[in-house]
DNA sequence: GAGAGAAACTTGAGGGAGCAACGAGAGTAG
DNA sequence: CTACTCTCGTTGCTCCCTCAAGTTTCTCTC
């Protein structure tokens, strides 16, 4: 049945290709995080930040960060990253270091287990990571979408302030 | 423009078109929606999911929905849900209607002072999410990555087994 | 070399949301 | 009518994360 013309009260609020896109954006994001969150944290106890911090350690120089480093690359802001980092640490997958040349700054560290926690949820997490991608999408589209996601993020979280 | 081939290092843990695509969700999502929040909070109170809760409902059919509808359509939990309208109730946003063919559903509507918050936040927050999309993006470009994007979200988060 | 301001990090308070467990109504079968 | 099962919804517990404020250290200018 043609309930297709139902809408006619707003002038110009209606649905357009930008709001599609972010309404898009949510809904995709809700859907895939819950699933990869869940899976990974009966797994392997970690939540998705909680890997791709590890990931981020690991793939960094001597396997360590600084937290405000840290911050940037995965988006959550300085208290975020202080307190994910306690747990990782309580659970010794990363350790903190102190920096010679400033003594404000404290890397995290991946240390050992770290790295054996990381290996083991490696294979299936990105497994499943691909294979839900690769089962919606071309090789392509693929492109394309990251392409365009990796257009979004605007200025780091924090207040950057003009003038 | 020829960088097809830079992978040698590890087996397979690489960086592959799908995982560039997930991390490029997550770093979007966060961008975004932590900007978008904090100014509808800001200015209105309200988070993106009240005002996408108070958006459904005022395009719902007697401007109210049952709670199990409203969770599917936003991607939340039923206790989420719960929760978020306890809020929007408190706030008067929202209230509850009971359903005469069954006790057990209880129907969120939308009230005059929802509509209200909901058309005075509306222009700003579109306005918003129009000005960032549409300034990244051609009108092409948005429209496949709606599509894409609309292709990612899975079965509902319940539990749907297979059988 | 002193003081102003910025940067790195932590802490306290609070909010949003998930999971599991539960109560209550509805539907189906005997 | 009774029993079994399913669905709708709420509640307790817990986690994750943000904001605002505070501490310490660095840097820059005078």
């Amino acid at each position: 049945m043609g309930t297709l013309s139902r809408i006619e009260e707003a002038p110009e609020l209606e649905r357009s290709a930008e709001l599609d896109a972010w309404v898009g954006l949510l809904r995709a994001h809700a859907a895939v995080t819950r699933q990869f969150n869940r899976e990974l944290i009966e797994g392997h106890g970690l939540t998705i930040n909680d890997f791709e911090v590890l990931l981020h350690l690991r793939s960094a120089d001597g396997g360590r960060l600084r937290r405000v480093d840290l911050a940037e690359r995965v988006l959550l802001t300085a208290s975020g990253i202080t307190r994910l980092l306690d747990g990782l640490e309580k659970s010794g997958f990363v350790c903190k270091a102190s920096c010679s040349a400033d003594a404000r700054v404290t890397y995290a560290e991946i240390t050992d287990p770290g790295r054996a926690i990381l290996a083991s949820a490696e294979g299936s997490h990105l497994a499943a990571v691909r294979a839900l991608f690769a089962e919606r999408f071309s090789a392509q589209e693929l492109e394309s979408l990251s392409t365009l996601l990796h257009r979004l993020p605007l200025a780091p979280p924090s207040d950057a302030c003009p003038g």
